[in-house]
DNA sequence: GATGAATGAGATTTCATTCAT
DNA sequence: GATGAATGAAATCTCATTCAT
C-alpha cells in the first residue's frame, strides 16, 4: 500500500467515524503514519479526500446499477435489483457511505464550487437511470402510470433517507432490505 | 422579542443557512444585535442552541401528527395525512427543518450524552405513533399485512430522505408531496 | 497602556527590526504579553496592524507638511521645509518609517484590494501638496520653470530613497539631511 | 536552454511579479518545467537564486556605468550619462530590477552574512564611481562644490527612490528621465 | 441581564529542503 | 543530472468559552 492510499484509507475511517469535519488532518495523518504535510502533498485540500472518496464511491455505484439494471427483464426487475444492490452496496462500503451521508461538507456544494458540478452530474445520472427504468416499466406493463422522473427522486430520497436512518439514528434498526423492496414493488406495481 | 429570542432568531437562520458548525457563535450573537457573551449566558453551549431549536420542533411536529392522526378516519388516512404534513410542515418552518437535516452534531449522539437520550425518545415516539396507525389501519381493513414497526421506520427514513433531498440536493426539485402520498397509499393499501 | 496599544507598540518594534513578513504573529503576542488571539480580535488580519501602523503614520505625516507649507513665505521655502521635515520625521519615527519601507506587503496593493486605495489616495495627497508648493514657487519667482508634478514625484522618489538607503543600506551613511537641501535648493531655484 | 537557465528565468519572472517571499519554489519549478528538487540541485538555496540574480544584474550595471562614466566628457557629462543610463537600463531590464526593488530579503543582510559583503562592496563600488565622476567635474569645472560622497548617495537615494515609485507605487507614473537629468543638472552645475 | 476583551487550544495549510531512486 | 515523494516546522487564523465589570 502507497503512503497515499494509506491516508485515503485512513481518512476513510475516521470521516466515518467521527464525521468529516471533526477530524483534524492532523489525525488522519498519525493514523495514517505520515507527515501530515503529505496530505496535501497528495490531496491539496482537506475537503481533495472527501472529494476522492466520494467521487470514487459515486462512481461506482452508479456504474453497478447501470450493469445491473441492463440485466433486468422488466422495468420492475430493474428497480428491484437496484433497491437490493444498494442495501447490498451500503454494507459492503458502509464506512464510505457513513462518510458521505454522516456531514456532508456543504461548503463544496456552493454556486460556482467545481465540487458542485461533479456532484449535480452524479445526481442526475442516478435520477436519470432510474426514471429510465421507470418507463421502461410502463412500456413492458410492470409499472403502473406514475411520473416517472418524480418517482425516481422519491426513490432515491427513499433509499437515502433509510440508509441514514439506519446507519445514523440512535436507535438500533432492523434490516429493512426486503419490506422496502416489498413495500416498493407494491408502490410501483399496476 | 427579548435579546433570548432574537439570539434564537439569528441562530436558526444562519444554521439553516450555512450550518451549526460552519456558523461560529459570533456571527450569531452579531445577527441577533447582542453581546457574544450573552449567548453562554442564556444557552450555555453552543450546542444549547442547537438542542433548543431542535427540541422545541421536533415537539411541535410530534403533538401535530398526535392530533392529524387520532383525527383520522381509518389508519391508511393517518398515514396519508401525517404524510400531507409532513411536506407541509418542511415547508412552514423550512428554516428550522434545514437546521436539523443540514449538518447535524452527531458529537451530541455519542452514547452516553444526555442529548442523546432525548433525541432517541423523540425518535421512538414518531415511529411509535406511525406504528400505530399501521396497526389501526391493518385492524380497520385500510392496510395491508405488513411489519408496522419496520414499515414505520421505512416511511420516516422516506419523508426525512426525500426532504432532505429537496432541500439540500444540487437539482431543482419538483413538488413531491402528492406523488409521495399516490406512491406510499399504492404501497399500503390492501 | 491598553492591551491594544501593547499590541501595537510591539507589532511596530519588530516590524521594523524583521521585517513585516518575517515577523509572526506569534512575535509580536508575546513581546505585547498577551495571547496570540487577541492581535486577531483587535486587528483581524496581520496586514490590519501594518495598515493601521501606516495610516497613522502617513496621515501625521501629510497633517504636518500641509500645515508647514502653508506657513513659510515662498513655495521653494515651502518645499525646503518639507525636506527638513521629512530628515526630523524619519528620524523622530524611525521605527514606524522602518516599517513601511522595509518590506512592505505588496499584496495589500494588488488592484481590488481596499488598501490599495487608502495608500494610492495619501500618496496622490503628498504630490498633490509638493506640486503646489512649486506652482507657487513659481509665481512668487522663486522656483524655475519645470513641471510642478514630475518635480514633485522627483522629490519625492528622493526623499523616500534617501531614507531607504540610510535606514537599509549595508553602509554606514553620514548625515545627508543638508546636502540635500543644499542639492535640491539648487536644483529647483531660478 | 538548459534547465538551470529555465530555472532562472522563472525566477526572474516571478519574483518580478509577486516578489521574493510571495513566491514558492514549487512555482518557480512549475513554471521552468522541472522537477522542484532541482533548484535545490543547481542552487542549493532558494536565497541562491536571488543572490545570483542580483549579482549579475549588479555587476552589469556597474561594468556600464564605468564605461559611460570613463568616456564622457566631464564629470557632469558622466554623471548625466549615469542617470540616462539608469532609466534606459531600469526598463530594459525591468523585471530584475523589480526582483531587487519589490521585496528585498534583508535576512541576507544581518551582519556576518555573506551575502552582506557582497552587496555592501557592490553598493561601495557604485558610490565611488559617481563620487569620483563628482570630483572630476569640480576638477573640470562643470560641477560646483560639494560633498562628492554625500551628493553621490543622494543621487544613488534618487535614483533608485524614483525607480520603485514608478514601479511599485499605486499611481501612474509618467516619464520622468529627462526632468530628472535636467534637475541634477541644476543641482549639480557650477 | 449584558458587555466585549481576553484566552488558549487547535485547525488547516504552506513551504523550503532532503533524499532515495 | 533529474525526479518527486516525503518531511516537519512554522505560520496565520478561528472560535467556543470565560470572566471582570
Amino acid at each position: 500500500m502507497t503512503r497515499k492510499e494509506a491516508i485515503l484509507k485512513a481518512a476513510i475511517h475516521l470521516f466515518a467515524e467521527r464525521g468529516f469535519s471533526a477530524t483534524p488532518t492532523s489525525a488522519v495523518a498519525k493514523r495514517a503514519g505520515v507527515a501530515e504535510g503529505l496530505i496535501f502533498h497528495h490531496y491539496k485540500n482537506k475537503e481533495g479526500i472527501f472529494l476522492h472518496i466520494m467521487e470514487e464511491m459515486i462512481d461506482t455505484y452508479i456504474d453497478r446499477i447501470e450493469d445491473i439494471t441492463k440485466k433486468a427483464k422488466t422495468g420492475l426487475e430493474a428497480i428491484e435489483n437496484t433497491i437490493s444492490f444498494h442495501f447490498r452496496f451500503s454494507e459492503e462500503r458502509s464506512r464510505e457511505f457513513l462518510v458521505i451521508i454522516r456531514d456532508f461538507p456543504f461548503s463544496l456544494m456552493e454556486p460556482g464550487m467545481p465540487a458542485r458540478e461533479i456532484i449535480a452530474s452524479r445526481s442526475a445520472r442516478t435520477l436519470d437511470i432510474m426514471s429510465k427504468c421507470i418507463e421502461r416499466g410502463q412500456r413492458d406493463g410492470s409499472i403502473r402510470e406514475l411520473s416517472p422522473e418524480k418517482t425516481a427522486s422519491i426513490l432515491r430520497g427513499m433509499l437515502n433517507g433509510i440508509s441514514r436512518l439506519q446507519m445514523l439514528g440512535p436507535l438500533p434498526m432492523p434490516e429493512l432490505a426486503s419490506d422496502v423492496l416489498n413495500f416498493c414493488r407494491h408502490g410501483l406495481a399496476r
